[in-house]
DNA sequence: ATAGATGCAAAGAGTTTGCATAGGT
DNA sequence: ACCTATGCAAACTCTTTGCATCTAT
């Protein structure tokens, strides 16, 4: 029931300090590559298990993406959706929600939450490629 | 640009008759088990050969649902999302979805097709489990 | 008879875990 | 000094691929 003290070390500094400076739900790859510029040598077992942590803490949130990626954002931020950009790849989140969604559902069925993502291309891919 | 001839295997038809007999989203693991009941044998990699030649022949189409299971429906129903049952893990088809829903996303990104799933406790397990 | 399809096992890709050691406190 | 966290490598899970064999045509 006790919960273990958590020790600041310089890897797991380092990968709260990729969620500060990246306000965009990122893959462990991508923040084991950022965290690396401050760490170098950092694992990826280390981001795995540090990602694991602070989601338990709920210092972050699990986005999880169809497709398999699991992404990981900052937790505490008002109910949101996300776009991911067909051309990039890229996360990016999105304001707001629709009234009326859970209804799409049966009575009979109980619905407790959704998830919901756009695709297509985003603002900066298109403005650099003519999509 | 000439497609190869497909043949009418036991094991291929068995995978069709599986669609045919199950209205709903199936994973590769229990389209497995349900084609063994005529083809006892039946190995994974035939499974998913066959899944990749259905969805490339669009007999099939494959959902990705959040969280790494691609399953698989039959093709040309009209647009439509899924319901995940959090106590069967089982996927059923919602009918409809919500107008708007692309003007989610800010003007300057371009949206082409979207996601929607919802979650709960289907109305089978509501009512043998009181949940 | 021919060439696509199958089953098995090995190979990949992504994630988790065991273990000896480093390093916060 | 203690005990958590790390890095590495092995283990796992899910999916794909190579290959010898089978089988639909």
């Amino acid at each position: 029931m006790s919960e273990k003290v958590q020790r600041n070390t310089r890897q797991r500094s380092a990968i709260r300090r990729v969620f500060e400076q990246n306000d965009r739900p990122l893959s462990p790859q991508e923040i084991l590559a950022l965290a690396q510029r401050e760490v170098m040598g950092m694992g990826i077992a280390t981001v795995y298990r540090n990602l694991k942590a602070l989601v338990e803490e709920q210092s972050l949130i699990a986005v999880q993406l169809p497709g398999g990626s699991v992404l990981y954002e900052a937790a505490g931020k008002a109910h949101h959706h996300h776009f991911q950009c067909d051309h990039c790849q890229r996360v990016f989140e999105l304001e707001g929600c629709l009234p009326d969604i859970h209804k799409l559902a049966k009575p009979k069925f109980r619905v407790y939450r959704h998830e919901l993502i756009l695709y297509g291309i985003c603002a900066e891919c298109r403005a650099s490629s003519r999509n």
